[in-house]
DNA sequence: AGCCTTTTCAACCAGATGGTTGACAACCCT
DNA sequence: AGGGTTGTCAACCATCTGGTTGAAAAGGCT
């Protein structure tokens, strides 16, 4: 399904173990086997999460040996920042403008009336 | 699953459909027909999809006659800004100690400006 | 009253998701 | 070479998801 970056990246942020798992990342990386240690769930399970980060473009990892060091990388958060904060100002405007036309009736209610712009 | 605010905020924004809902009312308030309208699949799926934005808070009904008008709550958009923010800044910093420290590695074993630290 | 419009509810279906267990690949250490 | 560690792959299962259709609720218009 929805197979696009930013549909990616937010499914991916939709569950809170990988939320968590994030969370620990950005304090340092660490392997599968140390992020799936406090999780009451199997380290396979873990393993697919790591997938779902990996596949959203969150996560890198690395080879040691058997490890598999895991790596957040932090510039996609840049994605989902830019998506949000593009829509958030644009609501912002409107209110903006609805506070404008707000006071613009209530300064002029009295005098004529009249529509569009002019002035 | 996850039924946590966060969470259904994050899987609200997974899909591309509702993402371009939220786009289209960041512009203007719409009801569920004219929301539908552009897209190719029945008025009862973008129903749906309201109600998943509405559960996550992003989206509020109000009532017009049969019509139920559709409008933006931007303020939950702070929620994931800031969880993004907390986790982006925690890699930035990390990343700005690990400078500090290689820099530090650097001027110890070779005093003079030779990058490329060796050993 | 009767009809049309707008929206939701209910049942259903195919495909994705998150979990499990078992096997095995890859790699270290004696 | 053999045994322990670390991680992934494969198959399976229950549940969630996004879509469908059909029916019905809620309200305006003659």
């Amino acid at each position: 399904m929805a197979d696009d970056r930013l549909s990616r990246v937010f499914a991916a942020l939709a569950d809170p173990t990988r939320r968590d798992i994030v969370a620990r990342l950005s304090v340092g990386d660490a392997t599968v086997g140390q992020l799936a240690e406090p999780y009451d769930v199997s380290v396979q399970a873990v393993s697919k999460h790591l997938k779902v980060l990996a596949d959203a473009g969150l996560v890198t990892r690395s080879r040691d040996a058997q490890r598999r060091p895991c790596h957040l990388e932090a510039e996609v958060f840049d994605l989902m920042t830019k998506w949000i904060e593009r829509y958030r100002q644009q609501a912002e405007e409107r209110f903006r403008r609805l506070d404008a036309v707000l006071a613009d009736m209530d300064s002029q209610d009295a005098p004529n009336h009249q529509q569009g712009a002019a002035s």
